[in-house]
DNA sequence: ATAACTATACCGTCCAGACGGTACAGTTTA
DNA sequence: TAAACTGTACCGTCTGGACGGTATAGTTAT
């Protein structure tokens, strides 16, 4: 029979922590030590699963990458169209998109390049979905729209409660009608 | 009788620095050191000015209250309306408001509770404006429109070159005159 | 004379990462 | 079948460097 090691319970563990300290404290807290203590594991064996912060940071991203295809396709194919979709979508509410998102945003608020890269392509898929639904000439308006809600989302999410920012969609949704017509 | 000390050359230096920093390479590495270095101005120096990094922090947010009330002033006077100013002055123009307002957002971003708090009256303010041009129903379409602008502004600024984000204001000012009608 | 500096040395703390060791599941060999 | 061995999954400690801040003695401009 083949091998059958540990399962690398700490690896999952790690990973979230460091993505809600992310969320919720900033790049500057999320320290390793920070990181190995939430997420109950010691810090060397943070390192057996991430040789380095980057490292942390790289699988994190690839998650990203995974859900924000998904979010995408989904987006494509959704019955309200891809505009009302995006924006319904863009309220924060706490899922894993939506974590890896903000948690991301952080990183890239720091500077970090190749963090900014991912940014701009998932960027780029919503614009061109968002495009195919209302055409090229309202995209932009559309997705800026949807960024907007999650830049005060960010701001405020944290160790803050989060208000009632889902009654912001529902002026958004109409404002998104009165564009279609 | 009239001693005059020397004019305070260095202050002045001193805070542009720590803002093109924030802007250029993030909270995390505007240190104190780089913000000397970046100033031409020796660590001591610096902190004759500002006793500590808090202080720094302090007076550029109060260079952000002032800009941005003048500009929430502009703003309710513009012949334009409220709306279409705060579209056309949401482009990354690297005036003294929008440097100010992408510094201080990474401190936001690091979780600094005093500069959300400023951050959120800022907001509340040009709100009020956008309301009093295109009513409320419309008014967080428009804001949302306008931060997302920055937001996408703050993930491209720094070090790599800004694009033609320009081009965008035509498409959103065209979608706000077609909520208007 | 005095404010506005420069230059440099220094301190305590925090942090990323290295390192050596432990526990244990599964595999091989006698 | 059981001792010996192997590889994975950790733990706890240490170190070197960076950073915020202090201190202090000397220098320049007004």
């Amino acid at each position: 029979m083949g091998s059958m090691p540990r399962k690398p319970l700490a690896r999952d563990a790690v990973l979230d922590a460091f993505e809600t300290l992310l969320i919720d404290v900033g790049e500057r807290a999320a320290t390793l030590d920070a990181v190995a203590k939430k997420a109950g594991v010691s810090k060397g064996g943070l390192l057996y699963h991430f040789p380095n912060k980057e490292a942390l940071i790289e699988v994190l991203l690839d998650r990203l990458d995974g859900l924000a295809k998904e979010d995408a396709d989904a987006m494509a194919a959704a019955a309200e169209g891809a505009a009302a979709y995006f924006i319904r979508s863009s309220v924060w509410a706490d899922t894993p998109l939506d974590r890896a998102i903000v948690a991301a945003t952080r990183l890239a608020e720091v500077a970090h390049q190749e963090t900014r890269r991912r940014f701009a392509a998932i960027q780029q898929r919503w614009l061109d979905e968002i495009a195919a639904d209302v055409g090229p000439g309202l995209a932009k308006a559309v997705l800026y729209m949807g960024d907007g809600l999650y830049f005060n989302a960010m701001l405020s999410v944290g160790p803050a409660p989060q208000g009632g920012a889902a009654a912001d969609v529902e002026e958004l949704l109409a404002a998104l009608e009165r564009l279609r017509r």
